[in-house]
DNA sequence: AATGAATGAGTGTTCATTCAT
DNA sequence: AATGAATGAACACTCATTCAT
């Protein structure tokens, strides 16, 4: 309906020019409606940025999730969670940018609304190591904050390698995918074998 | 002196509001000098940012220099590295968002400058691997853009787990170096030693 | 309508202080709207001087047109063209500043708009120079530019008298146009007649 | 010395950019020296501008009086006059342009300045006529302010004429002197005659 | 006699936001 | 349900002017 037409309008002119170089007269122009309109639906420039990230991350996580399928091994899940995952991001650019950039640059408002997307899809990978070392008939006997810190350095590289993958010609989104894959899921595996890296210590 | 006065407020600034809504009144309030100070110093908004930019690049990427010794096996210098890169940005938030967040976020110019950090920071990466791989008498029979790739992701992954350290309490610089580096290490080895994850063919 | 306001406070603010000196803030509080009104119908400050200008010029070339009917002789037309022309900058000060001094002084694009309405008063100016030799029975044996001069010199006088009778006490509009007539039009008289003035020669 | 060459470099800025463009900065540099030695010497940009002008209105009525001799008849003064006054309007244009131009267009402090030049030139020209009167042997029964007009329309044409002089290529100062010679010459000998052009009446 | 260093006040311009309809 | 018309508040930037030396 018409506030969708908004929204479409928003991410694109938001993902593109920024927050605050975005201009609601841009926006309502590009939306094909009148500026008071855009008023009438959502109430501010704040809170349109705000319904933008909201249905773009809520667009993003039922994406990844419709990508997996809980009747697979977790190596298959998380290699289906992620070629979702980049396919989603290439598709959808702007979005992307909304979410990954914007909405983490301009302070508290919109910071706490990604970041508990994130934390949506961190717990997700969480899930999934717990379930892999399961699986492996292994207890996984990490600290619980060291499990946090592997599925946020898994979610960081994705990150990562979406926008490598959408700014470099050549690279793939399969491609992205099977590098993270080979470097998270051997890197699991190890650690799940107990091969952990041990620092040296401070006299060292 | 009187331009290092500046650009702390600068970077202060323009790290908490953003490029587009720092106001250079707030900034040479900031900095306790007169706003035509400001601009006899340094040019322009653009300028200025730029300046932040280099300045704050220049002293990430010194700050991981100082802490890695060239005589030390490939990975005790990453490990140092990501010491010197977490406890840089953990001291240094302000800069680090200029650098991570906002000068991303805002057009060629700035983006420009520092993805040339980035790159350096990748190369240094790419060459440690590589360097693993020499002193592992195996040759790293991986394609180049693969490496690049994971490179890319160790260093999104570092970017995720700086932010994380810096905001989550009870997580310290060091914690996130030993988590990324029992992450990244063993995954890498596994990869040197060809225990690479093969994708599901389309049909599975 | 509201345009026509502006305009007006417009012309009497660049009239009275000058281009540069005249502000925009001044312009919109005599004309009665905010600021941004002034922008929204007119686009910035050259634009607005630009339009200052052209409806100034329109309005006397129009008016000078308008005092002159061209079924009579050239004498009495150009006496009503000045009378007219008299009147004209007598009403309208301010607007007189604007062409006559202001958008003169202030570069390429005013100057342009300004020399295009005088070109066309010089032109008219000539034209019944010409008339007059032809009433006369006399051919204008007067080199061109010669021609020109004159009626560069018969403008610029009338510019300058237009000034004068603006602001001398006492003197009106009607007796700079006789003034002018009596100078000008028996000296042309006398031109047509064959009786040049000849400078004296180098060494005498 | 020093105060005339901070002079030379306002009479250049002052003329090229008009009187609110010049920054003193500019100012001060072409004349080579600190923006404060400006201060001290001139005390202010009104100051500065207004010492100009009386400079520049001197050096023109000088140079005018210079090209006359009082033993010369009078048309052979007027000729000589509008020579001299051609002449260096044609080699300082900047000054020329301050007095015409930038002067005239800066409100009141200014205006009223270059009008007491133009007075003293208004005066000679009327001085002039009135000889000629004698001259000819004819006791001018011109009124008054008719005097004064002639003079000021003489005047008017004259700068009228150097402007176009100056401007218009293949236009030399000795023919634009000579154009308004004729022009002003017989228009007045007629006006001596008693030749007087008669406006029409009202009701024609 | 001369200046490097500094600023208060003001400029044109833009934009999120709101009436009146 | 929708908008044309309007504005308050702010921004980047400049410049005449003045200290402290």
């Amino acid at each position: 309906m018409r506030e969708q037409q908004m929204l479409d309008a928003a991410v694109r002119i938001f993902g593109q020019r920024g927050y605050m170089a975005a201009s609601m007269d841009e926006i309502a122009e590009l939306a094909g409606v009148s500026k008071p309109l855009v008023y009438l639906y959502l109430n501010s420039k704040e809170d349109l940025f705000t319904a933008c990230i909201r249905r773009e991350a809520t667009a993003l996580t039922e994406a990844v999730r419709a990508g997996v399928r809980t009747d697979l091994p977790a190596d298959r899940r998380l290699w289906d969670g992620l070629q979702a995952f980049f396919a989603h991001t290439a598709e959808h650019p702007d979005a992307w940018s909304v979410l990954h950039l914007q909405a983490r640059t301009h302070g508290e408002p919109f910071a706490t609304e990604v970041a508990a997307m994130r934390e949506e899809i961190v717990a997700f990978v969480t899930h999934l190591v717990a379930v892999a070392a399961r699986e492996a008939h292994r207890a996984p006997d990490l600290p619980e904050h060291e499990v946090a810190g592997l599925a946020e350095a898994l979610v960081g590289a994705a990150e990562s390698l979406a926008a490598w993958a959408n700014t470099t010609p050549g690279v793939t989104a399969r491609q992205a995918a099977t590098t993270l894959m080979n470097f998270a899921w051997s890197g699991l595996g190890n650690l799940m074998r107990g091969n952990s890296w041990t620092p040296p210590t401070a006299d060292a």
